[in-house]
DNA sequence: ATTACTATGTACCGAGTAG
DNA sequence: TCTACTCGGTACATAGTAA
């Protein structure tokens, strides 16, 4: 379901007509409430609660507020939109994130190498993955919206497993394009989940090799989020 | 502003999801209810509210309803959907509208010619026009909505004049690609402005020649509804 | 000028229920 | 079953006003 109150839309179209997606805008509560046909009243609980739910933030610089959408509240209102967008056009939604290459620990290659996890993959995503990750570092406020709403589509899961010594989480998968050729799947593992600013790529060959790659290169992904319809 | 009443849209929605928005599709309140996580009092008044505006249309058979979504209940969520695209996206709303070549009265080639519009075209939208228009049927409701949608949109206006005789109305003008290549314009005249079934097309030269149309053939137009931003 | 409090009104909702 | 009425409660709005 729609996770934005309904009463709050046409707010957030008047921020967002005002510019207020990512950099602080200058708007009095009463000049909002004209746009949306309501009191000043109105407009300044509407902004108080959405301050207060977190989708915006406001900061005060003498009398006047500034007002700024926040990463949530433009993932709620790029939420309906992608759902407008489903219905009206059934369209898919694809979503297209850019990142950084950077190193991580190498533990992706440990996770990647163990049987535990590599029977599912080749069951649910269809390949064997090469044992390692490659680590993009979102860097736009876009990119980690876009990685944030990924939360709310369907996914592949991969279960998680224990081998005696200890127990390994859950994970889940998006079939993706990897700069729109080679074929591969993001993965979000469960102790990481929670980080927006990161992105795991798995692909059935080294993708770092097959690409050149380097720390600070960029690379696009591609996710179809949904397999069909 | 947005032409919907904001407790609307859930329930638009969910009608859209069901496929409501060109057939009939038989759905309970209750039902409904529980989609939107509302009562099913609330569903079913909203439906009577709908259909009292003359967003969704029902019949009923039987015990049950089947629920439509109308023309202009289509126009009102994509007006939501391209007010959200331009506020998200930032893209210029284009329409491609398609139709079907037929003869009109030839009406048309009077109007054109005549000195009190033709020199408000010259100035406004750039260009002399054959004198004559090309007649558009368009045939899908999808094409009729955008055709209605456009009345929303901001337009080049041709002010009405008399001649001592008669008074001619005034038109309205949307610059438009003809089959994605020539320059020409939509024109909607006051006298029929009421007609969403039909587009009338002019450009400098004569489409019907240089594209060697021939009544029944189809023709795409795309409009950029927007002048800049 | 602001924003946001309190008190009062209105619109909207759900419970109960009839047709 | 279904839809949609009445009615009483709640959520949301505005008026008035303080800071």
């Amino acid at each position: 379901m729609v996770k934005v109150k309904t009463r709050h839309i046409p707010i957030f179209i008047e921020l967002l007509l005002l510019g207020a997606k990512e950099t602080y805008i200058q708007v009095s509560t009463t000049s909002l409430a004209n746009k949306i046909d309501k009191s000043q009243q109105a407009a300044s609980r509407h902004l108080l609660e959405l301050e207060d739910i977190g989708y915006i933030k406001r900061k005060r610089s003498g009398g006047k507020h500034s007002i700024k959408i926040t990463e949530e509240g433009n993932a709620v209102i790029m939420d309906l939109y992608l759902l407008l967008q489903r219905v009206i056009e059934g369209k898919k939604p694809v979503f297209e994130m850019n990142g950084e290459v950077f190193s991580g620990l190498g533990e992706g290659a440990y996770y990647m190498s163990m049987n535990g996890y590599r029977r599912q993959f080749v069951k649910h995503i269809g390949f064997d993955p090469y044992p390692g990750t490659l680590n993009l570092k979102l860097e736009t406020s876009a990119d980690r919206q876009q990685r944030r709403f990924l939360d709310t589509q369907s996914n592949i899961h991969i279960d998680g497993f224990e081998d005696g010594q200890r127990t390994y989480g859950w994970a889940k998968c998006y079939l993706a394009k990897i700069n729109n050729k080679l074929d591969g799947a993001i993965i979000i593992l469960e102790r990481a989940h929670y980080d927006h600013s990161v992105i795991e790529v798995i692909a059935p060959i080294n993708i770092r090799e097959r690409l050149k790659l380097k720390d600070g290169d960029k690379l696009s992904i591609t996710v179809n989020t949904m397999k069909n319809q």
